[in-house]
Parts: structure tokens; sequence; C-alpha cells
DNA sequence: TCTGGGGTCCTAGGACCC
DNA sequence: TCTGGGGTCCTAGGACCC
């Protein structure tokens, strides 16, 4: 029997999480911003439909915001993070084979037989989601990921169908792949979509009854399997190995311009920490360190610099200090003065598990402390971040991002704890 | 004044080897 | 005038995702 997916997406995933703790603003236009309170990342409806685009800079809706008066957010991934879990934890009771995509998105597998309809069963597990979190989701069915993306769009955008779409009926899908423009299709981005239009090809059941041949060759393997699983064949398979990722990157755009080599060092090694701090959550160690920075491309008349490097350690490695020290050394091989800079990080790569690490040719393994660590992870989650750090990492950190409008984390901090007064 | 951060996969091309 | 071919590894860059 074919397989069903369901595909659980949270409906604007960030201001519902907001809206959770401020039921008030349930109707009012509502979005959240990057980092650094640079672009618009999230949206209500009320804020879509005021025309504010995906990724828009802040800077440039500042007289919308104010005339249709939208109530505004700094990202809060503590409080997105815990809720994020929350609603997993959900799904992963409701049905054994759950595939985590994103922070707001899942994958399931869906039983070959039940006692109800499918879209029975799916408009159930979005009450009982909406009933123990509180959150909003919207479900797409079909035999195939990138149709149930297709189907949870329409589900979304639709409200007769109250949240749930069901696409595993062959007579609907070439009409809902009518309806949808390539550019909407999973998998296909601007770029592509600007090729397909220029080949002719403008909704997803053209790109369906595209050649092959042509889709290999202008748009590689990855877009053949697109346009396979609008056929209905799936093939994008789920990665359930426990396979660790293979990068892990700290990097952050300035709140203000950046010139001297003391304000990077300090930039550095608090991105650095924060990375050794990932590696270490997932038992991980790294071989090799990569630190990058770069000036402000959107300032055309100023001197334009970007250099990265890479550092190998000479044993893989999560210990702070050590990855500090060798990201401060790629820092010092790549930094010019005289420039202005917006943005620098660091990336990990070479990971492996930190418990099998492969020891220097020469000498015996190089001593890092893994309790000291240990209790520094330890006091941090107990405290919060940075009660306990490098001091190359700085104190009063002038460079540290921007973020004006930030909500407090409701469910993951003791100090924010909402109140509740009894009149 | 103000334009995110963190990932993955794929391809082309160069270096190097036999 | 003539100057191989094929495999592998690495890197940079492009494209996509949320």
């Amino acid at each position: 029997m074919k397989k069903v997916f369901a595909l659980v997406d949270c409906n604007n995933f960030y201001v519902s999480c907001e809206r959770l703790f401020r039921p008030e603003l349930i109707g009012c236009p509502v979005v959240v911003l990057s980092n650094n309170d640079g672009c618009i990342i999230a949206r209500s409806n009320e804020a879509k439909e005021l025309g504010i685009a995906m990724g828009t800079p802040f800077f440039k809706i500042q007289s919308l915001i104010k005339r249709h008066k939208i109530k505004v957010f700094s990202s809060n991934y503590a409080l997105y993070g815990d809720l994020s879990n929350r609603v997993m934890d959900i799904l992963q009771k409701w049905e054994p084979e759950v595939e985590i995509y994103s922070i707001d998105e899942a994958f399931m597998t869906l039983p070959p037989s039940r006692v109800c309809s499918l879209t029975e069963y799916a408009q159930q597990l979005k009450n009982r989601v909406l009933q123990c979190v509180g959150i909003p989701v919207s479900v797409g069915i079909a035999s195939t990921k990138t149709l149930a993306k297709i189907a949870n769009r329409i589900a979304k955008k639709n409200g007769y169908y109250k949240g749930v779409f069901d696409l595993t009926d062959n007579e609907n899908i070439d009409t809902a792949l009518q309806a949808t423009r390539v550019e909407d299709v999973w998998g296909i981005g601007r770029r592509y979509a600007q090729k397909l239009n220029n080949h002719g090809i403008y909704d997803a059941l053209q790109l369906k009854g595209v050649n092959d041949k042509w889709v290999r060759k202008h748009l590689t393997i990855s877009g053949l399997r697109t346009v396979m699983e609008l056929r209905g064949i799936s093939c994008i398979v789920s990665d359930n190995s426990q396979s660790h990722r293979k990068s892990i990157v700290s990097s952050r755009s300035f709140g203000r311009e950046v010139s001297s080599s003391a304000d990077l060092k300090e930039a550095i090694s608090s991105y650095a920490s924060i990375a050794a701090q990932k590696l270490r959550s997932q038992k991980l160690a790294a071989g090799f360190i990569h630190v990058f920075l770069t000036t402000n491309q959107f300032k055309g008349d100023q001197p334009q610099y970007s250099k990265s490097m890479m550092v190998s350690l000479p044993q893989p490695s999560s210990y702070t200090p050590t990855i500090i020290k060798s990201a401060l050394h790629g820092l010092d091989q790549i930094y010019k003065d005289g420039y202005h800079y917006k943005k620098a990080g660091v990336m990990l790569t070479g990971i492996s598990s930190g418990k099998h690490k492969q020891l220097s040719l020469f000498g015996s393994a190089i001593k890092e402390s893994n309790c000291l660590m240990n209790a520094v992870d330890y006091i941090n989650s107990k405290w919060g971040r940075n009660t306990m750090q490098s001091a190359s990492a700085g104190f009063a950190k002038p460079w540290s991002m921007q973020q004006s409008f930030k909500s407090p984390s409701y469910t993951t901090s003791w100090q924010e704890l909402p109140l509740v007064k009894a009149s």
C-alpha cells in the first residue's frame, strides 16, 4: 500500500507564539523581526493583507507600521524553541513516525488503516495541538512530501477546508497543481522559477510534465526529484539515521559597524564560545574552524572586503579555549585595518562524535578539561547564558545586536514568568 | 541611522596522481 | 607538428530550505 504523508505546519508560528501570551493581539497586525531587528521574518494574516512581504527590511516600512499600529516583536528564540518542542511532543505521541523538518513543521507518516477518514483524523490532531499548546496548525495530506506541501498551502489559504486538505485523491491533484505557481513548489526558488518561466512553464501542472532530461540538465538532480514527487513518486526520503550535522555556524551582524581589531576579537571569541557550546550540547567535536568577516554590502560607496579562512585543529575538539584560540589565530590572518565591518562569524566543520577522537600522530592527547566545560555549561544553563564566559569575549560588547522589541522568555526563565493578578 | 542566521546539497573546475 | 585519459579529492559558488 502506498505511503501517506501529512505535513503539519504551525500557522505564522512566531506570531502565534507571541500572541499566546498576548491574546489581545489576536486580530491585530503583528510582525516579528530577524536578529538585529533587521528584516520581517514572520507576519500575521492581517500584516500579510497590508502587503508586507517576507524579508522586507524593517526600516523601509516604518510609516506603514505607524499608520496601521502594527505590533512589532524582536525574535525570541527561547520562547519559539520551547513552544516548538511542545508541539513536536504532541505529534510524536500521536504517531510513531514523525520527521521534525524545521522549528515549525513536521512530516508524519499516517497509518494505512484507521477508523475515520484522513481529513477527520488530521482535524483531531490539529485540535489536540491547539488544546494542549495553543498553537494553530494546518495539515496537508498526500502521497509524497512535495504534494503534501502543496496540500498544506491550500489548507492554509482556503478557509473552506478548516486547516486540513487531503490530496490523496488523484482527481484533485492536477487541479491543485494547475492552481500552484512554480515558485510556490517546495524546492523551486526564485532562480529556478525564472528559468522555468523563461521556458514557458508557469504552474506546477506544467512542471509535472516537463521532459526529464531538460530538468536534470537545468535544475540538477534535486529538481528532478521535485518533478518526480509532483508525479506522485515519493523520492525525498527522510533521514532517520542517527547521523549528526555536518557544520555548526555562529555568526551575527553587528549592532553597529565595527573597525577595530579589539572589537572583532571580542565578537569572534563570543561566536566561537557559542559554537563550541552547541558542539558540546550534541556531544560532538570539530576538526576545522572557519573564521569569516565582511563589510556592509549594501553600502556601495564604502570599500568592500570579505574573507574567510580555515584553521585545522591537531585533534577534534569542543573545548572552548581551544576553539577561541584557533578562531582568533584565523582572524589575525584575515583582518585588515581601515574597513567598516558589518558581520563576522565562526563555522565548525569536520565534525565527529566526541567519543572517538583521532589523536595527533606525535605525542599523547592534548590536555583539555571536560570537567571544566561541564561545569561552565551547567552554570550557564541554570543561571542564564554568559553567567560564565571567556574574558576575551568582552563585557560591554558594543558590537552586539539590537533587539529593541523582545518579549519576555515566558516559558524558559523563572525571572520572566507571566504574572496573573486577581482583582 | 536601519537590509538575519543556520543549514543542506549539487556542480564545476583545478590540482594531483598513476 | 606533436603534447593521454581517467579517477579522486578539494574548494568555491550557486541554489534551495525555514
